[in-house]
DNA sequence: TTATTGTTCAAACGTTCGTTTGATTTTAAG
DNA sequence: CTTAAAATCAAACGAACGTTTGAACAATAA
């Protein structure tokens, strides 16, 4: 019976410690692979964790994706709000946004991967718990581009359109990485994300003046 | 092996309707559920066909999905190099680039979907074909942007970062239809891809006037 | 006709899937 | 110490997975 028997993690609550590891697991597999091409014996083995402890915390694989998923998400929009809070300037709020974005982007990388990926998909399982997350999603659109400057009776079918662009260019650049690293030879490293944040920049403020000019006021389509 | 000796092409041959309609059924399911997520027995439900075919034409499920990534990624780029080749001014280029790939786009809307979706996903028995699609992608981001009046001397890590960007634009839309299409009462019609198509290309425009503006030749980064 | 080749199919292959069970150990409080 | 709840584990569950088999069928040519 011996001694030991001391949980010598360095993690802050060791109680929870298998909870989050296995947390961890389905965010790094479920980026690389997808959520349907990963088992729950290749989560449990990543995080050295029986396999029934995945249901037991999370009630399932699904409940994993859906944690994951939910906690990105609550935390994106966290971010939106503050920045729609502080900035009244279009051009400034553009400023302030991919400052805060491209830096989160870079941060929770594989979580944007999983939510990008499983975003189309029609899974049956969460499908209603997506569609949720998805409107909220569109909502922080409308702010985006009501503090971007462009026309305040812009049609619906309109922000439908540049919404989903803006926000694809944000994490493309990660969804794309796996082959731009080697073709291009980009390394993810500070000097890296200081131009990252430029050009998006860029692309975004020479988007907004050029559709300002073609959809502003006059109404012209 | 099934390899076929195939004298004849013509669309109503008999003899290919259940290797087309398996591949079909593939388009479909894949662009719902994800590659992963589909079984052979639902693919061959779907296409009315035995089990056993799938393995027959394609060799398996993996060769249902190459196929369909092969044929999409070929005729893009058939597409790309037409638009190069009778566009030399830049605005005029991404004129033609937008007109032609929107149409493009929504012809092969799920392609596209299963294109993006399946391309960050390492699935260990795809991977290098999927590579090897990656590498021609990256190519005609290159020609692309050589058309579209940006820089020469730009360097790679800078059209590492504006090709995937415009890419997704590209086909953000189709990404996101199934959330747009209920909360922006966006409908798959003519009319809209008309300004679509408008959007798109105005965003396009902007984008490539501001990074000329910031990365031109004064070579400031 | 017979021989040959390409299709089609029901059935079965072995493997892996996500989840649950039931017992055991650990933890924390009375 | 006693006791009850929480946590952990090996094992097993039935279902679904992708693929293969071997025979039957269809079409063509000699």
């Amino acid at each position: 019976m011996a001694e030991r028997t001391m949980p010598d993690k360095t993690e802050a609550d060791p109680r929870d410690s298998k909870k989050d590891a296995i947390l961890e697991a389905g965010i790094k597999l479920f980026s690389e692979k997808g959520f349907a091409a990963v088992g729950v014996r290749d989560i449990a083995k990543e995080a050295n964790v029986n396999i029934s402890m995945i249901s037991y915390y999370y009630g399932g694989k699904s409940g994993v994706l859906k944690e994951i998923l939910s906690s990105f998400f609550s935390e994106y929009s966290e971010l939106i709000r503050k920045i729609v809070d502080i900035s009244d300037d279009p051009p400034v709020f553009i400023s302030n946004l991919v400052d805060a974005a491209v830096p989160f982007f870079r941060e929770h990388s594989r979580q944007a991967i999983i939510f990008a990926v499983e975003m189309p998909v029609d899974s049956s399982d969460i499908t209603e718990f997506k569609a949720e997350k998805m409107r909220n999603l569109l909502n922080l659109f409308r702010k985006v581009f009501a503090h971007a400057g462009l026309p305040e009776g812009m049609e619906d079918r309109l922000i439908g359109i540049i919404g989903p662009s803006f926000f694809s260019i944000l994490f493309s650049h990660f969804l794309f990485y796996p082959v731009t690293e080697q073709t291009f030879g980009i390394r993810k490293n500070d000097e890296f994300y200081e131009l990252y944040r430029n050009v998006v920049k860029t692309i975004m403020t020479g988007a907004v003046k050029e559709l300002q000019l073609s959809f502003g006021r006059t109404g012209i389509s």
